[in-house]
RNA sequence: GAACGCGUAGCUCAGUUGGUUAGAGCAUUCGGCUUACAUCCGAAAGGUCCAAGGUUCGAGUCCUUGCGCGUUCACCA
């Protein structure tokens, strides 16, 4: 049956990838080479797990391609090579975007029990991550399903669970006070990420303290106040360091002590310490040992104030505050100033800094082992600048609070005895006595751990669970390849807790790429309307052009411009490819696939041949250093200049002398192409030899 | 304020330890339906490599300074 004019992928695609699930080609080969060592033999990546609340988005479509024509590449070479899938339960992101589609039924999450929202957030979660799924393998990803990891398998949990409690024995873990992001209309706290700085004209006040003048924006938090602070460099504060200033309204005498976090050209260079609502004054109040006062509830209203304050709401606190003081005379000026309010990126209403107690990972001993890991170079990273980026993280890791208000997540295994108060931490079971008090009534945190705390257990804890030896096999892994802005959050940590719980790195090589953007090189969002689906560039023109399209012409490391005219150029070249296969199979009834060049040859012969040794080398090269661009550059200018137009051209006035070469020829491009353009080149491949030859992903590459 | 980058053709980007005449895709112009492909073929035009200085036999590439731009972190009483 003679190919079509045209490479319809609409045709092809599913059945291709079909194909290659039937063949279980995606599982690793064995490799019987018992002299060769692990790295020469074998090849693995670990996927980074997407969220499963969503569909994916054209970065996650930028990874499929760069990891998937690296394993490809790999498994042709022989290495046994594996791909391991997985998806993110994603905490707060996905109890986020799920109380985003309750609130469309007019629903809250106050409104279900702990245990019935977690199922239905469970629900909700495999919904998106089996279409998900279905969404990777379009794409053409080669990873090994039968290995599959969701975060929040039991399995992976139990693992968590117990790194937990190893860290916790050896005094890893602490719980302490801690200012967090807390939304009085959400009812729960927000990491940084989560925060929204928003541009807000305001009022400064400026108060008479006796002693001193203050400036502050929140009069309503004077009884909170436990210090007045100024910077040690002041001159003109500087006799007034170790005596006191006094609160108005309720004349409390506080000192007035020296921190260098004051900016001297920040109000009246005099700052009111409220340890409680700031995060500033929390530090300050470390350093100095000073006492704390709430004066906010977890409902953004007033307490431990004189009565008349008691019960109200944060704003009209302030109202009765400010009129207060300007009766008492003690309000010197009002002056309105521009500045950044944290708001809440939900509800957009002002998040309330608070104190409440929280689990802390103590990091410089793991930071140290990682430091010293990518030192010594255990783990290499693709790209310097990068290198640089994790090594200024490590250096400046402060302790890791890894508990999170929520319910979607793996619960905390911290217990507290009902009787003494103390905390247990187990490995997940519930406590049977008390070790300090004997009593066997407890209470479980509900706090749940922090995303990041468990995806940092990721490499390890996946290849340790799929049953299949696969630890010993492929850890540390060959290479973790992710997107930068999740390099501090990620990558460093897995290298911590990889180095904690395995002594060893969990991967050899990071690989970093970057964003990608808009035509125009604008960063890709819903509100700018320039979003590109990759679901629809698949659709129209194929899945093998837009993985193209997501390599060409940038380095993986920085952000690319994706336009539809690229995608639609490599739809073009993957045409031209099924045109050359269709041209030397034209009046052709058998062909065979030769991994071995023909005899009889001519110049142009020798030389094409040649050229197609150079250019197999050239991409061998390519990948191994991560310049995926050049490699398909080169494979394009060989296809397309060098085979199609110079020498395929050639051959018209001697076409049946030169049959076996150009067969040759075809057979070891359709080879070299494959990692780049999976589904063409195993289309043709059925198409000329799948009679008579295995599927084209097990050829081995072109020597 | 700090860290890390970037500045090369109209646009988006390559250019690997310094080494012929600086490249690609897209866009543009001209000519072609040549029996694999018009999703094509042939040809052309297009660059003071941000600026200044330095190192060198030789600089797009290394160093210094300046200008412009970006990302992230910190701060915002």
């Amino acid at each position: 049956m003679p190919m079509e004019k045209q490479y319809n992928h609409i045709k092809y695609e599913a059945g291709i990838y079909a194909l290659w699930e039937k063949a279980n080609a995606f599982a690793p080969q064995e490799v019987n080479k018992k002299n060769l060592k692990k790295s020469k033999k074998s090849f693995s990546i670990i996927m980074p797990p997407p969220n499963a609340n969503e569909d994916l988005h054209i970065g996650h479509a930028r990874f499929v391609a760069i990891e998937d024509i690296l394993i490809r590449h790999a498994r042709m070479k022989g290495l046994a090579t594996l791909w391991l899938p997985g998806a993110d339960h994603a905490g707060i992101e996905t109890q986020y975007v799920f109380e985003k589609k309750l609130k469309e039924q007019g629903k809250s999450r106050f409104d279900y029990e702990r245990e019935d929202l977690y199922k239905m957030l469970w629900d909700y979660v495999h919904k998106y991550k089996d279409s998900m799924y279905d969404q990777l393998k379009r794409l053409g990803a080669s990873c090994d399903w039968s290995r599959e990891k969701f975060t929040l398998d039991p399995e992976i949990i139990a693992i968590v669970k117990q790194t937990f409690k190893s860290l916790y024995d050896e005094g890893m873990v602490y719980r302490d006070e801690q200012l967090v992001n807390y939304c009085p209309n959400c009812g729960t706290s927000f990491s940084e990420l989560e925060i929204d700085y928003v541009e807000r004209d305001d009022l400064m006040y400026y108060l008479d303290y006796g002693t001193v003048t203050i400036a502050t924006t929140r009069p309503e938090t004077i009884f909170a106040d436990v210090a007045i602070a100024v910077n040690p460099q002041d001159s003109r504060y500087k006799k007034l360091i170790g005596k006191k200033a006094t609160i108005p309204l309720i004349n409390r005498q506080i000192p007035i002590i020296k921190d260098s976090a004051v900016d001297k050209k920040l109000g009246t260079g005099a700052l009111k310490v409220t340890p409680a609502h700031d995060p500033t004054d929390f530090e300050i109040r470390k350093r100095h040992n000073l006492p704390t006062v709430s004066v906010i509830d977890s409902e953004g209203k007033m307490i431990n104030t004189p009565p008349e304050y008691i019960g109200l709401r944060v704003a009209d606190a302030r109202r009765k505050v400010v009129s207060m003081l300007k009766d008492r005379g003690v309000l010197i000026k009002e002056v309105p100033i521009r500045h950044a309010v944290a708001t809440c990126y939900k509800c957009k209403n002002t998040i309330e800094p608070m104190i409440s107690k929280q689990w802390f990972i103590k990091v410089k001993p793991l930071t140290k082992d990682a430091l010293l890991a990518i030192r010594k170079k255990q783990v290499k990273f693709a790209k310097d600048k990068y290198k640089k980026i994790a090594v200024h993280w490590l250096k400046n890791l402060k302790d890791w609070n890894i508990s999170r208000q929520i319910v979607w997540g793996i619960q905390i295994p911290a217990w507290r005895c009902d009787q003494c108060m103390e905390w247990v931490v187990t490995a997940g079971e519930t406590p049977n006595k008390c070790p300090n008090c004997k009593a066997s009534s407890f209470t479980q945190e509900t706090d749940t751990f922090d995303t990041w705390f468990s995806s940092s257990q990721w490499p390890f804890a996946t290849l340790m669970t799929t049953g299949k030896n696969d630890f010993k096999r492929f850890y540390p892994t060959s290479v973790m390849e992710t997107a930068y802005d999740i390099l501090p959050f990620w990558v460093i940590r897995m290298i911590m807790l990889g180095l904690y719980k395995t002594k060893n790195v969990p991967f050899n090589n990071v690989l970093i790429h970057g964003l990608v953007r808009d035509k125009n090189g604008q960063k890709i969002s819903k509100s700018k309307g320039n979003v590109i689906n990759p679901l629809v560039m698949v659709d129209k023109y194929g899945a093998d052009a837009l993985r193209m399209g997501l390599i060409w012409g940038t380095l993986i490391e920085n952000d690319i411009s994706l336009s539809e005219e690229n995608i639609r150029g490599q739809r073009n070249f993957a045409n031209k490819l099924w045109n050359v296969a269709r041209f030397v199979s034209l009046n052709q009834s058998q062909l065979k696939a030769m991994s071995r060049a023909p005899r009889s040859q001519n110049k142009n012969d020798h030389a094409i041949i040649k050229k197609l040794r150079r250019t197999a080398k050239i991409i061998d090269k390519e990948i191994e250093n991560y310049r995926l661009n050049q490699a398909a550059e080169n494979l394009y200018n060989f296809i397309w200049k060098d085979f199609a137009n110079d020498y395929l051209e050639s051959t018209k006035s001697r076409r049946s002398k030169a049959q076996p070469t150009l067969e040759y020829i075809l057979s070891e491009s359709i080879k070299m192409a494959h990692p780049f353009m999976p589904f063409i080149t195993e289309a043709i491949w059925q198409n000329l030899y799948g009679n008579s030859q295995k599927p084209l992903i097990f050829q081995s590459w072109p020597k």
